[in-house]
This record gives structure tokens, sequence and C-alpha cells, in this order.
DNA sequence: GAGTGGTCTAGACCACTGG
DNA sequence: CAGTGGTCTAGACCACTCT
């Protein structure tokens, strides 16, 4: 006898439709304006009980919204419906408050903290360094519109660079570096792939543990061509959106 | 009375410490080479008894590692460990089978399809085009080392490369472009970003529906600055790192 | 046909937010 | 304190792959 083979298991059939059909129903409610752009969305016991199903596949539901990047969430606050992307260029250096601006966008950065420690091993190779040396480090959060879309790391000789913590680190590190120290850039490299932010990261961006995100490396070198800076800048997957023109190649 | 708060749910509780932990245990095979790239990982239900944990826990964490860039999945078919990343410069173009063979992969093209089609809203945008200009598609699939990482959408004027569709469309567009129409490259944009591929997409890619991507439009133009043609590669997101090196700005 | 992942249910407790 | 998302259970059926 098979017990579970009754009407109840029957009932709940349909199989794999329903995900697909309650998706494009949300999505269409945020194309038609029902749900609007930094919004949040109704909880998701109440699509629960709108769409008659459980909690795991609403979940699963909101969490494939949130890969397309038509929403986002809040830590245990809620579901929003994510804002037009931030158009960034990586190779125009130091102009995130300029472009914020350009893009009608209220551009904000705190400083989390300064210290000289052993950076991680992808600085490391980035800057092609030894397993001891120890670099400066400036952590920051930056936002548009008062919503955390940006986490970056900031490394740097800090001999080559004395007294940077003495200085305002809320404004372009770019600028601080020309104007304070006088130094110009040469070659640049960055490297981009989509990751993970864990830990730390998560909670200054206020995301999910595990939640995706884009990770953008640049190393920086003097115009002698010797290595100076890097940034790690993990950016919310859903919220940026990279744009680059080369000239004639 | 409450009937469920019994030894049972006691016995459960752990909270949220599980999942961590057991996506560590997961990472540190990974790392150790117990699980090695290419290879299949157990079974979910395997894992599942190993773990004592339930299906829908155990897939949860096998999408954030995931999601993490260290397994992929084919649909239906398993959890495998990533590969290494190809790297990829999107500045310089047609370079696919040249740079995995510098990277010591073995590179692969499949022509899915060619026809005259209406382009969709990001094309006409990206081209600047009127709603009913219709242009060549070709769609292709590349891989390394046999596995699909990469659907690109090909749209070019039809006009300006006549009986393009004639030719073998398995080797560089841009090659093709250049010998057999003589045609030369002025100014490029591309655009990156991250998103999820679903329908066709997915399935060319054999990742299931909602599967996180990047990505990358490029739009070329001619010498003489007019638009000409477009690409839209979808890349699996756990197999690409995009590399550019910029000389001094 | 056996095995796999994909989807789904109907509950439960936990950690955190915000009034 | 009520409400939210985050995590978790112990099952079930479906669609597909592989042999």
């Amino acid at each position: 006898m098979i017990e579970s083979g009754n009407a109840e298991s029957i009932r709940r059939g349909g199989g794999t439709g329903r995900l697909k059909a309650i998706k494009s129903v949300l999505r269409g409610r945020i194309d038609d304006g029902e749900y609007t752009a930094g919004k949040r969305l109704p909880s998701e016991r109440q699509l629960c009980d709108e769409f008659e199903t459980s909690r795991v596949t609403l979940h699963e539901i909101l969490i494939q919204l949130e890969t397309d990047g038509l929403i986002y969430r809040e830590d245990r606050r809620g579901w929003f419906v994510s804002p037009t992307r931030f158009v960034y260029n990586p190779q125009s250096r130091g102009h995130f408050q300029m472009s914020a601006s350009e893009q009608g966008r209220k551009p904000g950065t705190v400083v989390i903290d300064k210290a000289i420690v052993v950076p991680p091993p992808i600085v490391r190779e980035l800057l092609d360094l030894g397993p001891d040396q120890e670099l400066a480090r400036i952590r920051r959060v930056r936002s548009i519109n008062e919503r955390s879309i940006l986490y970056v790391e900031h490394y740097c000789i800090p001999e080559v660079f004395p007294g940077l913590f003495d200085h305002d680190l809320s404004v372009s590190m770019t600028e601080l570096y020309r104007e304070v120290y006088g130094f110009h850039y040469g070659r640049m490299k960055y490297r981009i792939m989509p990751t993970a932010v864990t830990g730390e990261a998560a909670g200054f961006l206020r995301v999910s543990n595990g939640s995706p995100a884009l990770l953008v490396a640049r190393v920086n070198h003097s115009i002698d061509e010797r290595v100076r800076d890097c940034d790690l800048e993990y950016w919310r997957h859903d919220a940026v959106l990279i744009e680059v023109d080369v000239e004639a190649g």
C-alpha cells in the first residue's frame, strides 16, 4: 500500500509550471510599475497566501528574480524593487561622485576603517608582493540614494603615501594621491568576475550572506611602470552596469 | 497542546550554523582536491545522508557554492567542480580560439542557426535602429574542453555583409569580416552586467533555468564611426574572468 | 528502469528589525 | 512585541539522463 498516493498529492501536482508562472506575474507587476523602484514588496507570507504556495517555493522565486537583477533584499528587512543600475567605467579613475551626480543620483561614502595589514592572497598576487609585506588598507562603503551598493578595500604601500590616514578619506582616493602626493598614474589593469559576498562584506552591503556580487579588482601603476596600489571593489550585482568605450584598436 | 514542541524539533536545532558548517566542509574538500575540477560531486541524496540534512537545505548549500563559482551544475546531470576560469579580454576582438589555446584549453564552436530577424530591444538601443529594421543574427555556443561556457548572438546589417550565411561561421567573426569583406574596425563600446540566463540560452549552456550569468554586450563601429555590428555574449558566471590592460590615461 | 536534479508541500524555530 | 526574512525538516512527484 502506498499511502501517499492520495488526493492530497494529486492536488499539489502541476509540477514545473507553478514557479515560472508566479515568477512572470511578479515580473509583470514590476514592469507595470505596480511594484516600483525602491519600494518594498509584500511579505513572503502574504505572497504565499496570494499564490497558494509554500514559503520555500516563494523564497526560491524571489531568489531567481534577485539573480535577474529585478529585486534585491536587505537582510531580514524585506525585498525591494531594484532601481536602475549605476553606470560605471572602471577605466575612468576616481569619478564615483561625479558619475553619480551626472546620473542624477545622490552619492555617499563612509570610511569603515584604516589599518596596516597583511593583505589577502589575491592582493599579494596582483601587486606581486612577498608573503610578509604589509600594506595600508582603507575600507569604504559607497552608496547611491542611501542604498549601499559598493564595498571597497584600497591597498597601498604605506611608505609611498606617508600620513595618508590623517587625510579626509571619504573623497576620491585618486584625487588625494594626485593632489596631496603629486602622484600620477600610468598603466592600469583590471579584472572583473562574478562572485559572492560573505562575512563582513555582506554585512557592509546589508545583503544576505552568500549573495551574488561583481568583483572588480584594479591595479594601478606609476608612470615609471611600478605597481603602486590596488582596489578590491565588491558591487551589488543588481546595482551596476559596466560601460567602457575603446578608441580604435 | 503544542504537539510540535517535542524532542524531534529540539534535535533539529542548531539553527543558522548547519548550513555554513556543511558549506565549509564541502569547500574544504574542493580546496584539498578531494573533489577535483571537472569531476562530479556525490549526488544530493548521498550528501543528505552524510550530513544528515534535508534535500532542500543541501540544495541551497550547493546553490551558494555555485554562486561562489566553486561548482556548477549541468541540468539534471549533477554538480561538478568548476575548472579554472577562462581569462577573457573583451577589447581584443575575435581571439577566443587563440586565447583558449594559449591557456592550454581546447576551444570549440558550434553554430546553432542563422536567420534574418527583428532584433530584441537591447540590440535596437545599442545599434540605434528603428523599430522595424531587420538584422542578420548568428547564434553560436563556444566551449572549453567540451564544456559550453559561452552563448553568443551576433547581429549585423545584412546589406553590409552580403552572402554572409554562406561562409563557415564557426571561426572568428572578426576575421571573417576583415578577410572576406575587407572590413576594419574603429571604436568599440562594451557593457558588462550580471544577469540570469533563461529559456533557450539556458538550454544551450546546459544550465538550469535562471542560473546566474555575465552578459557582455559589444558594439563595433567602422573607422568612419558608423555602427556596424554587435554581440550579446552570455558567459557562465563561474567560467570567466575578464582582464583588461589599459595604457596610461 | 534506476538514478539524478528540479520542484513542491506544510509546517517549524531562529535571528533580527522596528514600532 | 509583532512581523520579517533565514533556515530547516521529511517527505513527495516530475522531467530528464544514462545505461
